[in-house]
DNA sequence: GGTAGGATGGGCT
DNA sequence: GCCCATCCTACCC
């Protein structure tokens, strides 16, 4: 399955939020595996203090600085990675991480990643939880997500998406900033206690 | 249905 | 030394 066209850099070359809601819908690509995107979360520069880049530019945080359309991948927890994709002109930081999937390609191989014996629905909703099915670790940080082996492309029938908006999970720092953004009533998503549309 | 606790290591004060 | 953008299991309704 090819799915649509790779999304160019001009994509992720706009507001964290615009490239945080437009890319609910999208299909995440890796190797054989692929996934449905049906949850994120916007991370901004300036007043977001939960942001990875608010402590300012470190080796770590060095990605979010950059040119749009690249990964941020790092370690939480000491045992799970999260997938961030760069948003921003080149310079201003601002990431989106990538928090749940709907598996449309590869799940044989997702299953076996991911151990146990899981539901669909279990595969891939969890920032942490995504990666492991997909292959996907810190070796991709910095990767160049507009080619290669890890892409977001179009989906073939896109139609129009209902957007609901909550504040993000698991942070502790600017917990009020509504820029959590799933697909409403998809049965893909993470925390599903959190799950109430709030606005839009 | 729900939650409490532990695993585990890198980044930063 | 403390803090995490998490997940799973065990255990309790």
């Amino acid at each position: 399955m090819l799915f649509g066209r790779i999304l160019p850099r001009s994509f992720y070359a706009r507001s964290t939020v615009e490239v945080a809601r437009g890319l609910l819908g999208k299909v995440l690509v890796h190797g054989p595996t692929a996934g449905i995107i049906v949850e994120t979360e916007a991370y901004l520069g300036g007043e977001d203090l939960a942001a990875h880049s608010a402590r300012g530019l470190t080796q770590r945080t060095r990605v979010i600085f950059g040119p749009p359309g690249h990964a941020y991948v790092y370690l939480i927890y000491g045992m799970y990675e999260c997938l961030n994709l760069v948003a921003e002109r080149d310079g201003r930081p601002g990431c989106v991480l990538i928090r749940a999937l709907q598996p449309v390609s590869g799940v044989d191989l997702m299953r076996a990643r991911r151990g146990a014996t899981r539901k669909l629905e279990q595969l891939a909703n969890g920032p942490g939880k995504l990666t492991l099915a997909l292959g996907i670790t810190r070796a991709h940080n910095g990767a160049d997500v507009t080619r290669g082996a890890l892409v977001v492309r179009q989906a073939p029938g896109a139609g129009e998406i209902e957007i609901a908006v909550t504040q993000r999970i698991g942070i502790t720092r600017s917990p009020e900033l509504p820029l959590r953004f799933l697909m409403a009533g998809n049965g893909f998503l993470s925390a599903r206690r959190y799950n109430e549309p709030s606005l839009k």
